[in-house]
DNA sequence: GGTGATCACATAGCAGTGTTATGTTACTGA
DNA sequence: TCAGTAACATAACACTGCTATGTGATCACC
């Protein structure tokens, strides 16, 4: 009944050895100040004790300051040398985490020659991601921004690291129209943010509702490609 | 080049009446003691607050204790012979809000005959209430439950709020799978759970990212559907 | 080799938060 | 009339983000 793609299981090791990239800081009475000239060295350490707390306690939200102070054995004040408030040092924590794994992401689209697939395992690599990550994750998608005020009229930022995955998307998309692979329903744009909404949708409702008892991310996948793929109009929507 | 599906727009003035349904709190210096028995007086005064602030600040998480017992003309702690802890206290009134929209998702679904339609129209419902309420949006599908420990253990109570309009969707499925107008690709509800996923997508990443210069929600909706009803593949996926 | 500048922190403290333990009314049923 | 209790209030704890200000080590320079 279910139409079956080949399943492609990637990043199963690598979103391993970013667990491990977040180095472990061992919280410490005095640290050794840092000499003149070495002020990115604290920087260093305290997006590394994020990291780690944001594995520890799998929320954002959850991670303060003095938390992070302690862990690196430093006093609260001392982060606001390095960062403006506490959410742009947890958010420059997981924007780093992320582009880690973009690469990660690429690769996964590399590694298929078929566009379709191509697609479908770039796609399976973004889920894998946000299901192991969800405290990154949950802070670059979920988290407002831009709702300042003034900020309203600055023009936006594409370059984000939040939206470098609907870059990924829009270009393999197009590759795939221009290879007549995939039939352009609309505008390969306005396509690549619906494929890139429903996977955030997936995504962010299995990390917000950890209690329903959800399909597999592989399984979920499948019946979001089927239903893309082969459509589920018995009819032709235009005769309507 | 996009197809385009009969534009079906309700909900404008329904979701105006949803405003006004939260009734404005005025601040007192002195309350008047509610009488012996009448304590929930108190618990709906506190909802009322509630809801007001949450149109005020547009976000769940600025709606504190003390802004609301201050509202109310109460102090703090009294809030808590009626609310288990701040968290229940605004699910509490989220889920009000929600209750009261569940009525028009049905209406809107029911407002067409046909199948695809009928979906199509509380689809745009669901996205028009998200977008319009976005601090009860947020409240309830964008912020962590069932995360506690011994909770794991509890059994999914698809009875919640938050689920009813999976309910209604999964049931709007089977019909049309029914009557042939879809067809399964899947298990129905499975197909629910994903054009939920997706209605959903679209929903936070609006919410989440207002500096994002999104598509209106009609045209979100059209390109949704568009992929969803004729597919996107130039061949069936089944001949890969 | 002093000396002033400044980087890299620490100290102290403010205003705010959720939450709890305990005290105080005011009403109600007997 | 009076005890019981529902419906609050008072006071305080532990925590949060953040700031104004103080301090000491290190560097370039005369």
């Amino acid at each position: 009944m279910s139409l079956t793609f080949p399943s492609f299981r990637p990043g199963a090791q690598l979103t391993q050895s970013l667990q491990e990239a977040a180095a472990v800081v061992e919280p410490r009475q005095r640290r050794v100040r840092a000499r003149r000239g070495e002020g990115d060295r604290l920087r260093e350490e305290i997006l590394a004790a994020v990291e780690q707390l944001l594995v520890q306690t799998g929320d954002g939200e959850a991670v303060s300051i003095r938390a992070v102070s302690e862990l690196v054995g430093v006093t609260a004040p001392s982060i606001y040398r390095h960062f403006a408030d506490r959410d742009a040092m947890v958010r420059a924590a997981c924007t780093r985490a992320w582009e880690r794994f973009d690469y990660y992401l690429i690769e996964a689209a590399a590694s298929e020659a078929d566009h379709f697939l191509s697609i479908q395992a770039a796609a399976l690599a973004y889920l894998r991601f946000a299901t192991t990550h969800p405290a990154e994750y949950k802070v670059l998608f979920m988290m407002p921004t831009g709702q300042t005020d003034e900020q309203a009229t600055n023009a936006f930022d594409m370059e984000k690291s939040e939206y470098t995955s609907l870059i990924h998307i829009a270009k393999s998309l197009e590759n795939a129209i221009e290879a007549k692979v995939i039939l352009a329903v609309a505008e390969p744009m306005a396509m690549a943010i619906t494929l890139w909404a429903s996977l955030h949708g997936i995504a962010a409702l299995r990390i917000a509702k950890p209690d329903v008892p959800w399909p597999s991310v592989e399984d979920q996948l499948d019946v979001l490609f089927a239903m893309f793929a082969t459509g589920m109009c018995a009819q032709p929507p235009i005769d309507r």
